[in-house]
DNA sequence: ATTTATGCAAATAGTTTGCACACGT
DNA sequence: ACGTGTGCAAACTATTTGCATAAAT
């Protein structure tokens, strides 16, 4: 029995061929963070045989379960609003997105996460969740 | 002449109706954070004949001439993202947004916005742009 | 056999756009 | 009078949902 399979149990999900290839694909691609209907091609191109509605259903219930963290990345770049999905592999992460290139480049930096929590605490609350994202572009010279 | 005509010509945009109501909204709403349907209400609500396309219009010329900054705070609630408007007032703010009330409080952190530069550096990157924003929730006890 | 998931097509929500008319200068 | 802005309705995008069928246990 494969390992996907087993995090499918573990979550609670009946194991369908849907959902493994989906989790498959997050799992193997390069490209860590994908959008709904960049998995929906993926899946379609490698030959399977999947709906769109199926995949937003899938990507739903695996963030419910945890397997997956959801993203809006809004560079302000003008175009719609659009989700993407990555494995949560536990470890926790903040995002730093290339303006030129696209590209997303992962990182964590315990002096921000340690005054966050400060931050919230100066104003009497408790920090539950954040979200930081870094618009950045090469270093020019 | 009003303050907000002379906003107005200096961001290039001819002074009508629509543009001064929506503007003196934004200045005189104690809410600092409001979506175009709430905008859009608002006027209505006011006794102005407006339509909800010329708000999203308007809302969209205020942004590209910086007199308004647009938030998708994407609380992870389920509900749809819809993007929210603020008044750009120059001054450079994060947000906390209590997940209990959903209030927006607006914070500044120079540690933190230095260590963002920073870590941009460290990755061979400038930073141009970021988005900080703490979910937070009324510290118990 | 029974429950739950899937695929399709239609619905939804927020936002944008085309066009005829009205407004600002 | 001229060009631009507005309102309405229709278009569009990402995402969700209803329903009959298909698959998993």
């Amino acid at each position: 029995m494969s390992e996907e399979t087993r995090e499918l149990r573990k979550a609670g999900l009946k194991v369908t061929l849907p959902r493994l290839r989906i989790l498959q694909l997050l799992e193997e691609t390069d490209q860590k963070h994908m959008t709904a209907d960049e998995i929906y091609r993926a899946l379609l191109d490698q030959g399977d045989e999947i709906g769109l509605a199926t995949v937003y259903r899938v990507l739903n219930q695996f963030e419910t379960a945890c397997l997956v963290k959801k993203h809006m990345f809004d560079d302000g770049s003008g175009r719609p609003p659009q989700a993407c999905y990555e494995l949560h592999d536990g470890d926790h992460h903040d995002h730093m997105v290339c303006l030129d290139t696209g590209e997303v480049i992962e990182f964590v930096d315990e002096e921000i996460e340690r005054r966050q929590r400060e931050v919230a605490d100066q104003y009497g609350y408790d920090l539950v969740e954040h979200s930081l994202v870094l618009y950045v572009r090469p270093r020019k010279k």
